[in-house]
DNA sequence: AGGCGCTTGTGAAGGAGTGCACAAAGTTGC
DNA sequence: GCAACTTTGTGCACTCCTTCACAAGCGCCT
């Protein structure tokens, strides 16, 4: 949040300068050019390729042009290239692993999310405190016991964790990770994880984004009342 | 995204000229307010409560103050007094109903999700298409087949709906959200729904947000080899 | 080979959000 | 009742993001 576009400055070089709100949008588009190439489009517009990701071209142009110079004037973009590019960008060429704690219904749908290794992840271990869940089968992984996570992630040299715990256990997951070198974090707990500067938290929270519908859907009622003033 | 804050212009009342960034971060703070009541709290300075949410203590003013004036110079803030504000402003007040679609992992993590009723929203059904699923107990319901959709939305005046689904059929069910009166959806399908503009979808993305923190993890990386150039 | 039409890439303008710093306002202690 | 201290609320400057508009560039057609 503060240090973040100080690399590469007054080079021509963008890379690294990629600003925050572009980065966001990298994985959407590169989820629909792959949704195009598996069409069989080999080739889209900037217009064609806005309206399927439903951001405004000049702002996806814009994203892209951070990239580099990808497209063909009077053509547009060819799909693999651009796949190419914004994999490369995103870190795809590599594969991070990944671990999940808490092996709860929200852990077991997030396990079976098809789509981890195609996007550069390798889910790695499943973790869990109850002995009852220990040992079990979930996604070809054997849910291994949490006291185990130091020894794994030091192994496969974690440094992505993903927290789908119940609140009152986050915080505590969320130190055992971080000593165990992780410092990057998705948070589906709804709390608010403390920890170091260096560590990178992504919090996704169901009743954040049902209380902001709401909000809009309150606005438009109260719109009808008092509308034009 | 386009025609939101042109209400209440010139006007010295803000009601409904509260910013998209602040209506993202409300459901926090009123979260956090309420842990802190539960904890026995009942005044807290802005400095204490931006600790706790994690934001700066500016940004925290600057949003309350959108609500109103409702802290006391010397003190701070009333918990009780902010949890009220803060849950009227989100529309709180009133008891949502909403239904979720897909009963998978997912969606079964999401019907067990405590604090829909503190929060403002009641469950009022779940569907599914599977015949093995529909007549299940799931969370003190029964799962009811999709084509009971319209009638139930209907009855219950439903305006609000979750996609839990595969990615294949999100569409379908998001066009049958929308026929049946909803036009606030929350889609947790890894696909862009195509809906009327009159309806407001939020995505929520497990593999996009891995990857915005693979995108910094890879900075991070990259720093260390070509730091101070 | 040259011009025409299309689409990209980008400079510049406008708008939204954030951080700073301080005046306004309340409380506590004397 | 007054002074000192604390904390809110907000005007201002700054940065970041978005939108607009158009020149630059590429391919196709004649």
């Amino acid at each position: 949040m503060t240090d973040r576009a100080d690399a590469g400055r007054d080079l021509g070089v963008r890379r690294g300068g990629v600003p925050e709100a572009t980065v966001g949008r990298l994985p959407l588009y590169h989820r629909v050019l792959v949704d195009l190439a598996d069409a069989g489009v080999d080739t889209v517009s900037s217009d064609a390729l806005a309206a399927t990701a439903g951001v405004s071209p000049a702002k996806l142009r814009k994203d892209l042009s951070f990239l580099g110079s990808y497209g063909t004037r009077g053509v547009g973009y060819e799909v693999s290239v651009l796949i190419e590019q914004i994999g490369a960008e995103l870190g795809i060429s590599s594969e991070w692993p990944v671990v999940i704690v808490g092996v709860g219904h929200l852990g077991h749908a997030l396990a079976n999310y098809g789509g981890f290794t195609s996007r550069g992840f390798r889910l790695v271990a499943l973790f869990d405190e109850d002995p009852e869940l220990v040992g079990t089968d979930v996604a070809g992984l054997v849910i291994r016991p949490f006291t185990d996570l130091p020894s794994v992630a030091r192994a496969e040299g974690v440094t992505i964790g993903v927290v789908a715990t119940p609140a009152a256990a986050a915080q505590d997951v969320a130190d055992a990770l971080v000593a165990a070198g992780v410092n990057s974090v998705l948070n589906f707990a709804p709390v608010v994880l403390t920890v170091p500067p260096s560590v990178d938290v992504r919090r996704v929270d169901l009743a954040s984004e049902l209380q902001i519908l709401a909000f809009h859907q309150q606005r438009r009622g109260d719109e009808l009342g008092q509308v034009a003033r």
